[in-house]
DNA sequence: GCCGTTTTCGGCCCGACTGTTTTCAGTCG
């Protein structure tokens, strides 16, 4: 999968060009690059199919120049604009406030070339001196760089999680603010996200802005005004409070939320009507000459909520986890958006592991967090034998397990069901656990935690021959650590499909695995289930991130098995 | 360089903030 490698360079011709004064192309190359990024499947097989130019934003050109990438590992468009200017363009942009054309004045003039040579570059006092820039230019390149380094990262969703409710509940709680949300990526709950949106109302946004920049955990100022603000608070999220008028709250609510293409899908529709779609409101600007006299031009048609402007738009109000410009708005035309599953629809927990292999908790503790979150049943999944952990169960404590389990379930204090299940290895021998481990275990569920050499067809031979009913964390990837395996989902889904197997979407944060699109892609053939693979009990909440993840994908209760009460599941399973 | 239920040529999103250049270019989202 070379999506994200040609991505980037994309992104780099596009500052390249722009250095060069070119007009319109860098456009272009950066529209490329967005789409590419977000494909859900292998550019390679498009090439190979031969319809680069379907993708949107791509047309002959950059058509040609995938396919050279492709077939050759190299792009002479791009080694020819590097060789020109053999400026290390994207570390020294990643540095906030540095964009093409102050990289290419460094360069000029100072022979600024890497992340390096920029901070010798504002150490010196050199860039103070340059025309345009000043003590405080320099200084804020030199406070960013540290920050650039350690910020290529996105932070992960469940870590954003504690962070945003908190300042959220400080917000609220605060005389200065009224409304209050956060809204951007975490909204749409992207399983990372960059930095936090907030976005308020406040009688006097002046006091609100001071108390945002002035609070203890703020870091830095990145920009202060009246109406929008950043800051870092420790721990190096940015957090950007935009405050608005009450009265244009859903507009803005709609155009922070996101995503871009989504916001551009809409205004499109806007302009379909004749009229126009910005962050203060929908416009009819249909007997207006010049649309771009100012922000608020044109009659008002709604702006006061999401579904005021959603309706006027003939459309129904669209789930923030939807808006990612999938076909969420044409469905939304056609009154056909799915009804999403809730957090509140499950009934059980199938993933999760306790002290008999390297969970922190006993069966019993599990048992009471479950039940005091209101679930009906859970699966006890400690690691079987061939688990690259040296936490296993052995024939010994999988006898104590069944044991303990059989306590639980007989204690009357607790209503929670519970489960013996198994995390079983499917290694290329395919699943070596005792013959009467299967006789025992009412649920088996199986996943890779190695990098064998070809998945796809230990995956396809274990399906076929042994008696797996969860498939999980598919990709077996970890965000900002390691990527997916090397595995062909479609033939993966497929036989799952074929073979009764539920996938599961992971609900670690550092997993979120199924990702979204492939979810998406394969919920009218493929069962699922949204599991935590908790390792301690505080980690059960972690449903409410597998759930975002299973509405991302636009799953509905019946997509996911476990919504169904405990006797519809072993039911599924012939059980 | 891409794109088109008004266009195959002539458009390309746009508003806020910063720093510094006394009127705006660059950057960001």
């Amino acid at each position: 999968m070379q999506n994200q490698e040609i991505a980037k360079t994309f992104y780099e011709i596009a500052d390249f060009l722009e250095i060069k004064e070119v007009e319109y192309k860098p456009r272009a190359y950066r529209t490329a690059a967005e789409n590419i990024e977000s494909l859900s499947t292998d550019i390679e097989d498009i090439h190979d199919r031969n319809e680069l130019e379907e993708i949107e934003g791509i047309g002959e050109s950059i058509a040609e120049k995938v396919a050279e990438y492709l077939d050759t590992g190299y792009l002479a468009y791009y080694e020819d604009l590097k060789a020109d200017l053999p400026i290390d363009i994207e570390a020294i942009t990643s540095v906030k406030g540095v964009g093409p054309k102050t990289a290419k004045k460094l360069y000029l003039e100072l022979d600024v070339l890497t992340l390096e040579d920029l901070e010798h570059a504002a150490e010196n006092g050199a860039i103070a001196e340059l025309e345009g820039f000043g003590k405080a230019s320099q200084q804020n390149i030199l406070d960013r760089i540290e920050w650039a380094k350690r910020s290529q990262e996105r932070m992960l969703l469940g870590r954003a999680f504690p962070i945003a409710r908190s300042i959220e509940t400080r917000l609220q709680n605060s005389d200065a603010f009224d409304r209050v949300d956060i809204v951007g990526s975490f909204r749409r709950r992207r399983p990372t996200v960059g930095d936090l949106d907030i976005l308020a109302t406040a009688s006097a946004p002046e006091v609100a802005m001071e108390e945002f920049c002035t609070h203890d955990n703020v870091k830095e100022v990145l920009a202060r005004g009246n109406t929008k603000s950043s800051v870092i608070v420790s721990g190096g999220l940015q957090i950007d409070l935009r405050i608005v008028d009450d009265s244009e709250y859903g507009a803005a609510l709609i155009y922070f939320t996101g995503s871009k293409d989504h916001n551009i899908t809409l205004r499109n529709r806007a302009i379909d009507h004749g009229w126009k779609l910005n962050e203060y409101g929908l416009f009819d600007v249909s007997d207006v000459d010049d649309v771009r006299g100012g922000q608020r031009v044109g009659k008002r048609i709604a702006s006061e909520t999401e579904p005021d402007i959603y309706d006027t738009l003939n459309t129904t109000w669209i789930q923030p986890e939807l808006r990612e410009d999938t076909g969420e708005v044409d469905a939304a035309a056609a009154s056909e958006l799915p009804d999403l599953v809730e957090r509140s629809d499950m009934k059980g927990d199938l993933h999760l592991h306790t002290k008999y292999s390297n969970g922190s908790h006993s069966v019993r503790e599990i048992a009471v967090a479950a039940d005091e979150l209101g679930m009906e049943y859970i699966l006890i999944t400690d690691y079987g034998p061939h688990v690259p952990t040296p936490h296993t169960l052995d024939a010994e404590t999988f006898d104590s397990q069944q044991t303990e389990i059989k306590e639980v379930n007989d204690d009357a204090d607790i209503a929670v069901t519970v489960l013996q299940g198994i995390e079983a290895e499917i290694t290329d021998e395919g699943l070596e656990i005792p013959e009467d481990w299967h006789e025992a275990c009412d649920l088996v569920v199986a996943g890779i935690h190695s990098q064998p050499s070809n998945p796809t067809e230990q995956v396809r031979i274990a399906f076929h021959e042994f008696p797996i009913d969860v498939f999980a964390h598919p990709t077996n990837r970890l965000i900002n650590e390691h990527g997916s395996l090397d595995l062909d989902l479609n033939v993966v889904m497929e036989t799952a499909s074929d073979e009764h197997i539920a996938v599961e979407i992971n609900a670690r944060p550092e997993r979120l695995d199924l990702d979204w699109q492939f979810i998406k892609e394969y919920r009218e053939t493929v069962h699922y289930v949204v599991s935590t693979d908790s390792h301690m009990t505080d980690e059960l909440d972690n449903m409410q991130l597998g759930v975002s993840q299973a509405r991302r994908g636009w799953c509905e209760t019946d997509n996911v098995l476990n919504t169904r009460s405990l006797d519809d599941l072993m039911a599924f399973y012939g059980k």
